[in-house]
DNA sequence: GCATCACCTTGACTTAGATCAAAATCCTAA
DNA sequence: TTAGGATTTTGATCTAAGTCAAGGTGATGC
């Protein structure tokens, strides 16, 4: 069983950081669990400090008032969420729920802006988190905006690939319905374009489980441009 | 005639900070001045530092296949811009273009880097105003994917009415093509839907002036929640 | 004063994707 | 092992918004 030390010095965002660092870290951190489904913040809700994920998985995502739903990004361990208001001193701008069981460390807002302010290393590891997830913001909106949904489907599959280092299968990690909201669309209209794909050959489709079928085909359809560096 | 300190003094994310560190921030910055339309830089550029505009405005975009483009913001004096790639690394994400003719401070990487990690207060300060960026963001993405047209063109409507302090007539500061862009839609289907709200009697359009006819009415159709604090 | 170009509007038509409804499949737990 | 729910698929229909094409409006400069 990991201690809380252990956990902080694995998390991305405290790399690099001498010892003594980590102690003041672990001593303003405090442990959160949430069951599945729970609810972890609001749309609105005053933040009165970040998390970081230890175990589980979290969506983040906002709702319409018809109650379509569209999610930001799914986060897993070792990643934080949740700063927004920590810096902008403003609310949370949009809702965080645990997919599964999950155990968070919970860094209360004045007691980090404190240990940020004597730690130019952490401050420029916060900014390069901010910086990507600005980054991953522009791309999902030039896909909602300007690509269609089997453009987005085929980006999706070919990231998921790329993640799961396997040319053969990949496996999805959440259900359709989830990947329906997180592109943009609603279930319907995704399993059909699953079959669309199928029937053009460039993917095979058995559950969770996908096949690529055609990858250069998959690319063409997605405009997909690798991010090398 | 303004000189590079007193331009530098008045820029928010330099607020605060005590005199010798303004000193230190104009010995680094260089001037850079781009003509009306003007290309500044363009997605996948490296990015060799970032902007601060002192005078003129700038769009930052990106452009589909077939030539869509989607504004993704559009700043004027005082706002920094390009900064992504200073912390994380990377290429920019988007393209930047002088929609004015424009007068910039650019701030090279790894001298802006040196001096915040010295520098506390400016870390926090542009922890601050990436943070904002990413509250920017959710919002444009719900828009995109969870609102309709017209409810995006009155909530732009009533936050420029914001902006610009007057309850009667409000001025658009930029042409309706840009405004279509900016909206996620095309010159056509933002002129009819200009005509629909007037014709319902909730704004009455004159060239580049918009009569605000029925707040609440657009406040309605927006599903506006006024953004206290 | 008129030509030119950028910008905006209008009309007819097409289409991607949403909605509504129902059936099929899968999963889990008693 | 089977009942019940959630998830996924399929079908029929609808609609918001895009496309293509043609005019209209207005500003600018020669």
């Amino acid at each position: 069983m990991k201690n809380i030390f252990n956990i902080i010095a694995e998390i991305p965002i405290f790399n690099g950081l001498p010892e003594n660092q980590l102690d003041a870290i672990k001593e303003i951190a405090l442990e959160k669990q949430f069951n599945k489904g729970e609810i972890i913040f609001s749309e609105g809700d005053e933040g009165q400090g970040f998390f970081v994920i230890a175990a589980g998985r979290v969506k983040i995502y906002k709702v319409s008032t018809e109650g379509k739903e569209q999610i930001l990004h799914i986060f897993g361990p070792g990643q934080p969420f949740g700063e927004v208001p920590v810096f902008a001193g403003q609310k949370f701008p949009a809702n965080a729920q645990a997919i599964e069981k999950i155990k968070t460390l919970f860094f209360p807002r004045s007691a980090f802006v404190h240990l940020i302010s004597g730690n130019p290393s952490l401050a420029l590891n916060m900014l390069a988190v901010l910086s990507r997830k600005l980054r991953q913001f522009t791309v999902q909106i030039e896909n909602l905006s300007l690509k269609e949904i089997p453009a987005r489907l085929a980006s999706y599959i070919l990231y998921l690939a790329d993640e799961q280092r396997n040319e053969e299968v990949i496996e999805l990690t959440i259900s359709k319905g989830q990947l329906a909201s997180i592109l943009g669309t609603i279930p319907e209209t995704l399993s059909r374009i699953f079959a669309k794909l199928s029937g053009r050959g460039l993917i095979r489709v058995d559950g969770r489980k996908i096949t690529l079928m055609d990858r250069n085909g998959l690319e063409d359809l997605a405009e997909y441009v690798k991010d090398t560096e």
